[in-house]
DNA sequence: CTGAAAACTTACGTGAACGTCAATACGGTT
DNA sequence: AACCGTATTGACGTTCACGTAAGTTTTCAG
């Protein structure tokens, strides 16, 4: 429940380097206060870094990041506005959607090749049984 | 059911350009057989092609892509490699599976961000309904 | 056989996402 | 006031996954 976060802090919470956090404000992601020239996080901050490292490992490009943060804290005073950000963010939902269907039937794919290699196995084991494998 | 295709079949079947089967070859992803200079892409290659594209659209790496392509298409001999096969096989998968679990988590943040604009959007049309916006 | 289309190799270029290094600048301690 | 550790701003370097351009065969229709 700490207000603020140094650069080395947040850096070290996440593991990750402090050039990783500047380069996140350059592209826009972040906008930290600031004490004369030093970042001084805040917690809103701190969220938001754990979304972006969320994105990354989602292999999401840090644009693609920057849109759904965009989503998240939207405030839009026009409804045509607002329309507009229910849309992107439903298209984004399909997406990820997509991306879900294809993770599992990745994982499906793994999975028979493990069964697939477990009875290889199993087929070895019993064969190599009586070491000489008679009969 | 055609038995070969040439670089560009494969380009244009999958919408990417013949550089990057040249690219996936020089990283030991594809080994198309070659009559002359040419490469000649089996139907294993097609699939190989195939999967390879869903890897990366998933956030993977090509190494981590031939990775799982080994996995793939391993014949051990010995029992002591085919364990370890099996070993690195279930450890892709549990990693495929938390970032299953990460995704969906994003699924629901992106939903509940959703629903949360759906209201405000709701309750903006209901205070505009009158024009006048009285009681 | 010839000429155009397509494929090949070689090699340098590029955008994204940082890494790394140099040169300050600033903050707290003794 | 001097010192040391940490932060900041450039700015150039690096890796990955190709793009792109040049120059050279190879293939194939006419």
């Amino acid at each position: 429940m700490r207000r603020y976060y140094t650069i080395r802090d947040l850096a070290d919470l996440f593991d990750i380097t402090p050039r990783t956090l500047r380069h996140y404000e350059d592209v826009g992601l972040l906008k930290p206060a600031r004490q004369g020239a030093q970042r001084l996080y805040s917690e809103r901050d701190r969220v938001r870094v754990q979304l972006i490292l969320r994105g990354r490992r989602l292999g999401f490009s840090l644009p693609e990041i920057a849109e759904m943060l965009d989503l998240y804290d939207a405030d839009p005073t026009e409804i045509t506005q607002l329309r507009e950000v229910i849309r992107r963010g439903n298209e984004k939902l399909r997406q990820v959607e997509r991306q879900i269907s294809e993770l599992e039937a990745l994982r499906e794919d793994l999975i028979a090749m493990r069964n697939r290699l477990e009875q290889v196995l199993q087929e070895k084991l019993n064969t190599s049984e009586g070491k000489g494998c008679s009969d």
